[in-house]
RNA sequence: GCCGAAAUGGCGGAAUUGGUAGACGCGCACGACUCAAAAUCGUGUGGCAGCAAUGUCAUGGGGGUUCGAUUCCCUCUUUCGGCACCA
């Protein structure tokens, strides 16, 4: 234990010395009270970061954490420094599976292990030196806080976005839960990797797809990095494209097909997906299909259902199919063309049904060649230049170039342009309507486990029938509406007044292989009364899903504890938007659009203020540590660095300096012990020059008053290069600007002032928070006054501004280069070095330069104003 | 396959409205201190040639624009991340 000490002398002495005497770090150390720095006085100007909060998982603060929560410490202290008034709050996001997992491991119950995990989080949050504003604490899991995570939902559905709905879900088979799509990864469980199947189970569903125009043009309004705003739209993925009718040969059935490229003079059949209703109705024999094809076709239908999401990925390049026995008619080139059912067909995209064009389309060839239907070329290369359709397809996409042949009325038209006129034409005819289909799917809002937000409905059987007979005596203005009407029979929310629905504590939570929520086997629970007829009723057993209780946390950090609001309407526009959120990558598509959606749904209902579209106006995304041997860290690969432990060995300074100095704050690095060495030399030194300072090297000023002037340029000049790069997550550069100033500093000890050690040690502050408010202690501290009194902390400083006056050098160096290449370096006045002739004159002038010019001709001279001349010679 | 990011010394990485490539740190070598080691301090450190001055090559490969390209354009390769039979 004392030898993991060693390195660590001025955190133990300052941390007990401030202890001891100060009241800035009871403050700062006590959660009853506000840390005293934390907020500036009111009128200040308003910064809020926010970092991503943690779920308090059994193994503590891991080193991402540690990184990121770092990084915006970092910028809090900065900001905070330059006087902007900072929010810096920190929660805990307790409700979901890994907890749950986590505590049925472990035979506890969610409850307990969530508050001793969290405990200890914040315990090493402290230690760490992170200046969170704990009076702002949030937890995702104490009834308070769920109270509107429940109220947002009734929202939801009392504005009709949360229908109630039978629907195939994922269902892994070992955490015995439905999974959201995106919780599926390659077929496989998210979490536990087993080979995810399917289950129809009546779940909440949250209407997202409504905001998906939104969600995209929402973006405008924020300074989100490229990256993320395309992951966005991407997942998104707006298609604009036409529903084609096609008339099924011999029915009065239509079929109707989604298509974005409506190349019609070239579909050559019609494929439907083996979920879709037009397949059932043929198997019931609706179509007069002999029954020999529809055999073939329930064969067809029980294979594929057979086959896991896997295995119908896994195989995506060969191509399966059946033949359903009946033929549309093509409008265009009124030929009948046969309807295939097959499973590369998605039943939840689009119609679930897909035109056939096999010349221009990858998949519809490889299924026209395996099936030996006709393949028809009807787009073109511009220079003519094409190969044989039927040797491989003439890929187009929207925007292609391409030239239309055997297409009637369109030859000769551009392709991108012929898609347009082919819509407009359908449309004219009546075949087909211009519809908007998207990439996101509407949000499966039911968990069936215990550990969440119970999900705030009651279901009154009485009721249900009441509304039925409404429903049936009134008139809709749509289909849509009245199906949704329908869907929702009987379902009435909890009252506002009534919330929250306390998730009850129980003994047995373990999810069961039923399919049904823990919840539903407490009788107490589900037993209620109709809020309406106040008959007997029974309760939603469902809880929501992780994403619910993360999705609106920042907002309440701003209004921690108000009782009768979500979030109050003046503090919102005091301190919205998020200035600056910094979170994983991994969340940069899923997490944000949730969260985006359910802002701009609240926004919509008039809960924020008209000047805060949106909620979140700066995105950061933090890098990814890596294990020293260059792998991501897991307990299995043995490879796992723990923050405190290093913390303990080599001091919280050290483990904070070296996250922010590793490498740029976005990018993926390995931990490095050797150069986590280097960083603590360099605080090493750093103590040791103000050592020096203070053991009795010259501080007379007046003695070294001529090279004043040179150290003022140094140091302001790095103040200039730091405030920058700080200001824009530079990090790594900050902390080499601040040990290239440390080395610049040492050279020159003799002649440096107090004012310059306050400088370099209010700048030091954000990395090393300790270090510094010693050092700051050892500038101010007065001896004879003894150790009763209170010193203002270094944190509590105002950042230092560069003093213009010595920003630029009196000397600056010209390169010179003949054709390009540098080939002398001449050192002049500033003022003359942005005189061309003089310069060039100068160049020519210097004997290098001379040799190189010797029997040369002269084509040109570039000059660059104080940077450089360039000569030409041929 | 599609979308996105990237490729710079032995290593992590600097530098882009196009203007002296390799800051800072690690590692390494030599030296000082030491009986010795560690720690610390000093000096050097992209490759090649040279005692040196200096020259020359060099930012994944190839091509282009330019007086000048790590930076812009085209193309290829590789790596990482995300999505994926999305019509």
């Amino acid at each position: 234990m004392e030898e993991n000490k060693k390195f660590r002398t001025i955190e133990d002495k300052w941390i007990k010395w401030w202890e001891e005497h100060s009241d800035l770090y009871k403050a700062w150390n006590n959660d009853e009270d506000r840390p005293a720095y934390a907020n500036a006085p009111d009128g200040q100007v308003k910064k809020y970061v926010l970092v991503e909060f943690p779920y308090p998982s059994g193994s503590g603060l891991h080193v991402g954490h540690a990184f990121s929560f770092t990084g915006g410490d970092v910028y809090a202290r900065f900001k905070r420094m330059q006087g902007y008034n900072v929010m810096f709050p920190m929660g805990f996001d307790e409700f979901g599976l890994p907890t749950e997992n986590y505590a049925i491991k472990v035979k506890r119950k969610p409850q307990e292990v969530t508050r001793e995990n969290t405990d200890i989080f914040k315990q090493q949050m402290k230690k760490l030196a992170f200046s969170f504003d704990w009076s702002r604490e949030v937890h995702t899991s104490d009834p308070d806080y769920y109270k509107w995570t429940q109220w947002i939902f009734v929202q939801l559905f009392k504005k009709g976005l949360a229908y109630k709905q039978e629907m195939p879900i994922n269902w892994c088979p070992s955490c015995k839960i439905g999974l959201a799509n995106e919780e599926v990864l390659n077929g496989k469980c998210e979490r536990c990797g087993a080979e995810v199947s399917r289950r129809n189970i009546s779940q909440w569903v949250v209407k997202i797809t409504d905001y998906a125009d939104r969600l995209t043009d929402g973006l405008k309004n924020t300074d989100f990095i490229e990256k993320v705003k395309t992951a966005q739209i991407n997942w998104i993925g707006r298609k604009d494209g036409i529903n084609i009718d096609f008339e099924v040969v011999g029915t009065n059935q239509k079929l109707t097909v989604f298509t974005t490229t409506p190349v019609n003079f070239g579909a050559t059949f019609l494929v439907v997906a083996p979920e879709h209703l037009f397949v059932q109705q043929i198997v019931e024999g609706k179509f007069g299909v002999n029954q020999e094809q529809i055999d073939e076709i329930k064969k067809y239908i029980s294979e594929a259902r057979k086959k896991g999401d896997m295995e119908r990925t896994e195989l995506n390049k060969i191509k399966t199919g059946v033949f359903s026995g009946l033929y549309a008619k093509n409008h265009v080139t009124g030929k009948e063309i046969p309807i295939w059912v097959t499973d590369f067909v998605l039943a939840t995209v689009g119609t679930g049904a897909v035109q056939g064009c096999p010349g221009h389309d990858q998949r519809d060839w490889d299924f026209a060649k395996k099936f030996g239907i006709p393949i028809v070329r009807v787009v073109g290369s511009i220079d003519g230049n094409d190969k044989d359709i039927n040797e491989e397809p003439f890929i187009v996409h929207l925007g292609d170039k391409g030239k239309m042949v055997n297409s009637d009325f369109l030859n000769e038209m551009d392709f991108t342009e012929a898609m347009r006129k082919t819509m407009d034409y359908f449309e004219e005819k009546g075949w087909g309507k211009r519809v908007v289909s998207y990439h996101l799917r509407d949000w499966i809002f039911s968990r069936q486990h215990y550990w969440g937000e119970p999900i705030p409905m009651i279901y009154c059987a009485k009721c249900a029938k009441d509304q039925k007979f409404k429903i049936q005596n009134s008139k809709f203005k749509n289909k849509e509406e009245l199906e949704s009407k329908l869907k929702n029979m009987g379902w009435i929310p909890v009252p506002e007044d009534q919330l929250p629905v306390v998730l009850p504590e129980v003994e047995a939570y373990e999810p069961t292989d039923d399919g049904l929520s823990p919840l539903s086997r407490i009788d107490s629970f589900v037993n209620c009364t109709c809020p309406v007829c106040g008959g007997s009723a029974k309760r939603e057993t469902d809880t929501m899903p992780n994403w619910a209780g993360s999705d609106w946390y920042f907002l309440r950090y701003m209004d921690p504890h108000s009782a009768t609001k979500l979030v109050d309407f003046d503090l919102l526009k005091k301190w919205g938007p998020v200035d600056i959120y910094i979170g994983g990558d991994e969340h940069n598509t899923l997490h944000l659009l949730y969260s985006r959606f359910i802002y701009l749904f609240l926004y919509d209902l008039g809960v924020f203020p008209k000047e805060l579209p949106e909620p979140y106006y700066k995105r950061v995304s933090h890098g990814v540590i890596l294990g020293p041997d260059n792998q991501r860290m897991s307990k299995s690969k043995g490879n796992v660095i723990v923050p405190e432990t290093v913390a303990d060995m080599y001091g919280v300074d050290v483990v904070r300096m070296y996250l922010m100095f590793m490498g740029p704050f976005e990018g993926t690095m390995a931990w490095n012990e050797k150069t986590l060495m280097g960083v603590k030399r360099f605080l090493d030194r750093f103590e040791k020059l103000f050592k020096e300072y203070f053991g009795g090297i010259s501080q007379d000023a007046e003695l070294f008053a001529s090279d004043r002037n040179t150290l003022m340029i140094i140091i302001n000049k790095k103040i200039e290069l730091i405030t920058k790069d700080l200001e824009e997550f530079g990090y790594n550069t900050a902390i080499a600007k601040l040990m290239e100033l440390l080395n610049d500093l040492e050279k020159r000890k003799i002649e440096l002032i107090r004012d310059d050690m306050e400088v370099l040690v209010k700048m030091l502050a954000p990395f090393a928070p300790y270090t510094a408010e010693e050092l700051w202690y050892w500038l101010h501290y007065d001896v004879n006054k003894k150790s009763d009194i209170v010193i203002e902390s270094v944190h509590q400083q105002s950042w230092p501004v560069a003093d213009p006056a010595y920003l630029a050098d009196e000397k600056v160096t010209v390169a010179v280069a003949i054709n390009g290449k540098l080939r002398d370096q001449l050192v002049v006045d500033r003022d003359r070095s942005n005189d061309e002739k003089e310069m060039v004159e100068m160049a020519k002038g210097s004997e290098k330069i001379k040799t190189w010019l010797a029997g040369k001709q002269v084509v040109k001279e570039i000059f660059v104003p104080g940077r450089m001349v360039n000569i030409v010679v041929a």
